[in-house]
DNA sequence: TAATTTGTCTACTTCTTCTATAGAGATTCT
DNA sequence: AGAATCTCTATAGAAGAAGTAGACAAATTA
């Protein structure tokens, strides 16, 4: 299961796409569109500045952007970010590998191989998901070939 | 992210199918082959139990044993026991199903859209691996066939 | 029947994570 | 100066994860 965090994360960032153009996106807005309470969506949207993400501005007129391409931003990257891994054990995450303690040996353990096959059926659709292919979500870099016309 | 409980579950529920043709089994094997602290798998034990997935037996020489037959329980199954829903959202959860409180609308949700194509992943790969499919481990309905020679 | 070997039951603990909320502070615009 | 925003710090309640302790009940066997 993945955390409402992340699932407001997504949301907040799927707002933010759609509404791009439209430059700096008010958090009440999001929270508001989105059902999100506003404080914690307010922690939320400094995890992603943090990480880079997203963009804001203070005062009057301020609010938040994306800064990712959307056609560049995958899903499982955002759940990553708020979550950690994907994986349904730590032994088959790639980017939060972690031993089993208790695992006797990890090369034959059999839960094990399943799992990893559980994490990649996953990554192959959340890493292959990016916020553009979500409809109405126009990728970044149109708008800047667009904008060089 | 499954739990260590589901972890142990499954690795108990495994020993318990290919140590079957043994009778009994003790607490103490399987938490030492294991690495499972004692105490702790004798809960998920009991919690098994009541699910009528092992059986067991008091006192001296006394012990668990598999009553479901290892070639119709299922991984998922036994997750699902321990962890509760596979499926990474409630709204998409067949047996688990809850709405989402901030979900404006779950038929045009993509969020959700996406999150069903992991658990249809998920799920196909857990629902369709049963503990007799890990080596090692024989069907009780083979067992039973051979006794009635 | 008493001792021993098991599983059973109840209760508790400790730690962490989840899901927030409150309120003062900093920044920007008008 | 005043209003509108984001920011930072602190707090908190609830739930869950992961385990531990110890008395109790049942079965075997000497």
């Amino acid at each position: 299961m993945i955390s409402k965090k992340a699932k407001y994360a997504l949301k907040a960032l799927l707002y933010l796409a759609k509404q791009h153009d439209r430059g700096l996106v008010l958090i009440s807005e999001i929270a508001a569109a989105e059902r999100i309470p506003r404080k914690f969506l307010e922690a939320i949207l400094v995890d992603l500045k943090v990480q880079q993400i997203v963009q804001s501005t203070r005062g009057k007129n301020g609010g938040y952007t994306l800064v990712k391409d959307p056609a560049q931003l995958s899903v499982g990257n955002v759940i990553r970010m708020v979550d950690g891994p994907l994986a349904p054990v730590h032994c088959v995450s790639h980017l939060y590998y972690r031993k089993c303690e208790e695992c006797v040996d990890e090369a034959t353990c059999e839960i094990r191989m399943l799992m990893k096959r559980v994490r990649d059926a996953t990554c192959d659709i959340l890493d292959t998901t990016y916020l553009a292919d979500f409809s109405k979500v126009t990728a970044l870099v149109v708008e800047e070939e667009a904008n060089q016309i």
